[in-house]
RNA sequence: GUCCCCUUCGUCUAGAGGCCUAGGACAUUACCCUUUCACGGUAAAUACGGGGGUUCGAAUCCCCCAGGGGACGCCA
């Protein structure tokens, strides 16, 4: 192993593999590098590990793809977002395309003696682990085709024997240590391995060796990745050593917790990221809300842009303790980048919402705005648009269970007969506060009605129900007749 | 079972030997603002896993234990 400069400039590397959607730990791990090599002035490269044709399809590709756009983790190098052609000098950037590239690196280990042809069937491999296991040994092949000569398995594999490639380590008698990013230093003693599989029957590579042979080939200088990765690296170190290859940085990053503080898995779902999307969540949001599950801002900043991270960002921040995936915190995030929001933005992102659920609105411009301004105080996710804007959608106007105790006092009819007429008195479609609070005051003199005797029935004629945002905002978002008829509609239940 | 990693309020964290009677944030509770609901404001309560060292002094360094997690695959 050396430590030869690997490239002048920082490229680091997200690598996905696409059987199914990304979630929040995979988009933690993707920002942490995109973060990184935006700080350091590098490059940020995507790779997808395909190399499980069982479980890898093109349609889990597409979505990872989609998320990480919606992320705004745009990539330097790596299939195009739109085409999914490779884009960048070191492709391809599949490694089901880099088989030869693999197969090459294989040979040689092979040549060299350092791997070898394996014919082990997968039943005599369990029956050793299961005798390794009862004998309180560490569950390792132990290959009788280790000694084999190269003529001997190639014979052999010429006349239909069936062999993976499995990398030698008995011989290799020492601890390997990286200095982790993260963790500081860690020692993996040699024999935590076995002779493990660098090629599988078909030829086709295993994550351990082509990571490696990758991000040697693609000049990876820093791995940021899961801590679920930590003990691969014995293998990965030994490949880099064998091959004379220097070592990236690596750096092991905590791993996302559930509630019952186990590993986050994308095979218990609930977590992915497009789901967040479809909830209503920002993007910005939860990239800063997974960004602080295993990092702080170094002026304990909680709420933060894309920007403000790639600014602060560096490695020595980053916590090497699993976190706890809090929704409730994730949620009072977006609030805040909600509320951050200037309103025509936010208008954008909250319209499909609206309209998926059929809710109306004006189509003024200003209209929105004024309405979101008011809105966006009490919206912690965009699809929180939905009940409020219904509030104001005449279509959906109905009086709920829960006004009927204010429609009881014996006052309100009154009330609401007196809204009916000063409204249907008003000389104009619209209301400003001011003329709203002159009405109010007036429909108080004709009831003698006060408090909330006077302020619940004009709320349900409004809006049909007791509680909610204040009139005086919400009366100058609504036309005369649309106030009108909903004051009708409550004073119907008189006759 | 073996090896590796981790351990500060319920949760995310600050903390790199004295600044710590441990700070912030979410959540919780109370109060204030508000003639509703929210928003906002103020305050309270809650943590260094346990035991040994080292040191004048330890959340911080070392050791042991316990607990949690991860890996041990022709998954990544």
């Amino acid at each position: 192993m050396s430590w030869r400069q690997i490239s002048p400039k920082v490229r680091t590397r997200f690598a996905p593999s696409p059987t199914g959607y990304l979630h929040v730990g995979g988009a933690r791990t993707a920002l942490y590098n995109y973060l990184y090599a935006k700080k350091n002035g590098g490059e940020f490269i995507l790779r997808i590990e395909d190399t499980d044709e069982a479980r890898s399809t093109e349609e889990s590709l597409k979505m990872v793809i989609q998320d990480l756009v919606w992320l705004n983790l745009l990539w330097d190098e790596g299939p195009d977002a739109g085409t999914l052609k490779d884009q960048g000098p070191v492709g391809p950037y599949r490694q089901s395309q880099r088989l030869s590239l693999y197969k090459d690196v294989a040979d040689k280990l092979l040549a060299e003696g350092k791997a070898y042809y394996c014919f082990l069937t997968d039943e005599e491999i369990e029956a050793q682990r299961q005798a390794a296991m009862a004998a309180g040994r560490p569950p390792h092949v132990n290959s009788p085709y280790a000694d084999w000569s190269l003529e001997q398995a190639r014979a052999k594999i010429a006349e239909g024997g069936k062999a993976v490639v499995r990398y030698k380590t008995k011989h290799l008698k020492k601890d390997y240590v990286i200095q982790d990013l993260i963790r500081g230093e860690v020692k993996f003693p040699s024999d935590m391995v076995g002779d493990f599989v660098l090629l599988r029957t078909g030829g086709m590579p295993v994550y351990n060796f082509c990571c490696v042979v990758d991000d040697h080939l693609m000049r990876i200088t820093h791995v940021l990745r899961a801590e679920e990765h930590l003990s691969n690296t014995l293998r990965q170190l030994m490949i880099y050593e064998a091959m004379n290859w220097p070592v990236p940085e690596f750096g092991h990053v905590s791993l996302v917790l559930d509630e019952d503080r186990q590993k986050l898995s994308k095979r218990k779902g609930a977590v992915s990221c497009n789901q967040f999307r479809e909830e209503g969540y920002l993007a910005e949001a939860v990239e800063n809300f997974i960004a602080l599950l295993g990092w702080s801002h170094p002026e304990g900043k909680e709420i933060m842009s894309m920007k403000d991270m790639e600014e602060a960002f560096s490695t020595d921040r980053l916590n090497a303790a699993g976190a706890v995936f809090d929704r409730v915190k994730l949620k009072w995030v977006n609030a805040m980048h909600l509320r951050a929001l200037p309103e025509a933005e936010l208008w954008a992102m909250v319209q499909p919402f609206l309209a998926k659920a059929g809710v109306q609105t004006p189509a003024d411009p200003a209209w929105r705005e004024r309405s979101l301004k008011v809105f966006k105080t009490s919206m912690e996710l965009l699809a929180d648009a939905v009940p409020l804007y219904s509030l104001l959608d005449d279509g959906k106007f109905t009086v709920l269970p829960e006004a009927e105790e204010a429609l009881g006092w014996e006052t309100s009819k009154a009330v609401v007969g007196a809204w009916r007429d000063l409204i249907a008195a008003h000389g104009r479609e619209d209301f400003t506060e001011e003329e709203f609070l002159k009405i109010q005051d007036e429909v108080k003199n004709r009831s003698g009605a006060k408090g909330k005797n006077l302020f619940m029935p004009v709320r349900v004629a409004v809006i049909g129900k007791p509680h909610g945002t204040e009139l005086k905002i919400l009366v100058p978002l609504m036309s005369q007749q649309s106030l009108l008829r909903r004051a009708d509609q409550v004073l119907a239940r008189w006759n």
